[in-house]
DNA sequence: CGCGTCCTTGAGCTTGGTCAAGGTCTGTGG
DNA sequence: CCACAGACCTTGACCAAGCTCAAGGACGCG
């Protein structure tokens, strides 16, 4: 069940079967973290790379007064920390936000697989793609207001889980807690409920037992001023693809 | 004058002069583009990776309703966009905030650069300081208030500016007009205005006719809760050498 | 001199934060 | 089967950070 990681880099390069052979072996052996404990703590060096196989988890940072920032949502098939060899110590840390499964590469694996330019460019542009949403976290946060911010992230972790296999057309599972939510948001907890219980009141989304459904996309779009070009999945009749045959 | 490039690099990997060489040798041309031009449009593909070589950019995205998120400044030795053929187009636009000299690179020379492995570390050390940088701005944005987040920032680019020689020990050159920086902050104008008045009258900035001067380095990162380990510049040891001794 | 760019100030309003409390649901142990 | 704890969700009243609208002043350049 690795396959999100290889649906995902897909859309970065074509990767044949053998490419796709190397990377799936590449992963050495896979541990399960329960929720809300660390998978990589902040500073630490971690000797292996990491890729969540199931589950979702959160890059996050801890400020002075002791509130969390969230700085991304990692789902299946995405790298934690490729290349933290490069850069000494995490400067952030990464936790599991429900009960995730992770897989462990040796930097010696990465090393080997990047030579070979066409795991290299998948990987580059898994990167990229990386920064490319930062980016629209930061405009999100500064120029949208809560309710558009809330809607933009709903809008684009759909597409994420399309994109890896696991949504379908208007719903994937989102085990993430309100509390989880605001702090991604940079809200209070109080208020990303109230801003959620207005949409839930303009029949935007529906969000029961971490099933998040979002009824009309279009619509959730329109609200949010959603584009997803960011997240580089393809050209939009691609995209219109994807979302009809998951 | 293209010494910031190196110098920067070098903080990311050990280049040989050879390296050096190779890296310099890499920009075909520098032109200029006057202040407050597109250096690269959103949506397009630009053939040539851009290099700031003197000046200050940024890279910007315009939302729904015309106002502007700046999402990172771009100094003397950033790269605007390396591996924009891997995205195969701009999800943003990098514009000219000073009047900018822009080198050029062409893709062909910037994948045979890439082969030689410590200069492929070296690029790959500043595009994760990137990104990491851009994460930093998000937990600024979300977690400080404003005027914490504006100290924060000039923080940040006294180090960088320090980091390339571009600095002395208190000051450096910014710029920058109010708007701008309000655009990097996620705040009007007029806040940002009143906030810098703030900052001004406590004596922890004085920023005249361009020239940004920090009278008190340790107490505004005390004030803003700066902590460098982001940059990833080296051990604070190091980094103590570099605030004395640029 | 006149225009554009930039900076500054004031008054009133809105978004989002703080403090405080109560409610629900689930799993656990008696 | 019930009591309890822990995590999570909800609501109300009040406050403050930051936005909007409106206006005016300073500076530099053609």
């Amino acid at each position: 069940v690795v396959e999100p990681f290889i649906k995902k880099l897909l859309y970065g390069a074509a990767l044949s079967d053998d490419h796709q052979q190397a990377l799936l072996g590449a992963i050495e052996r896979v541990t399960t973290i329960g929720a809300r404990h660390d998978i990589i703590q902040e500073g630490s060096a971690p000797r292996d790379v990491h890729l969540v196989v199931e589950g979702f988890a959160c890059r996050y940072k801890i400020v002075a007064d002791g509130s969390r920032q969230i700085m991304a949502f990692l789902v299946p098939g995405d790298m934690c920390d490729i290349h933290v060899a490069i850069l000494g110590a995490m400067d952030h840390g990464i936790g599991a936000v429900s009960e995730c499964r992770i897989g462990h590469v040796s930097p010696k694996t990465v090393e080997s697989l990047m030579r070979e330019p066409t795991i290299s460019r998948a990987l580059w542009w898994a990167s990229l793609v990386d920064e490319a949403t930062l980016r629209e976290w930061l405009v999100n946060m500064g120029r949208r207001e809560t309710p558009q911010q809330m809607a933009h992230l709903f809008c684009e972790l759909l597409l994420r889980m399309q994109s890896v296999g696991l949504a379908d057309e208007t719903s994937f599972n989102f085990p993430v807690s309100q509390e989880v939510l605001a702090d991604a948001l940079g809200v209070t907890t109080i208020h990303a409920n109230r801003v959620l219980q207005d949409l839930r009141a303009q029949d935007l989304v529906v969000w029961e037992r971490h099933k998040m459904t979002i009824p009309h996309v279009d619509r959730l779009w329109t609200f949010s001023g959603f584009d997803p070009a960011y997240l580089h999945l393809g050209t939009t009749e691609a995209l219109a693809r994807l979302r009809t045959a998951t």
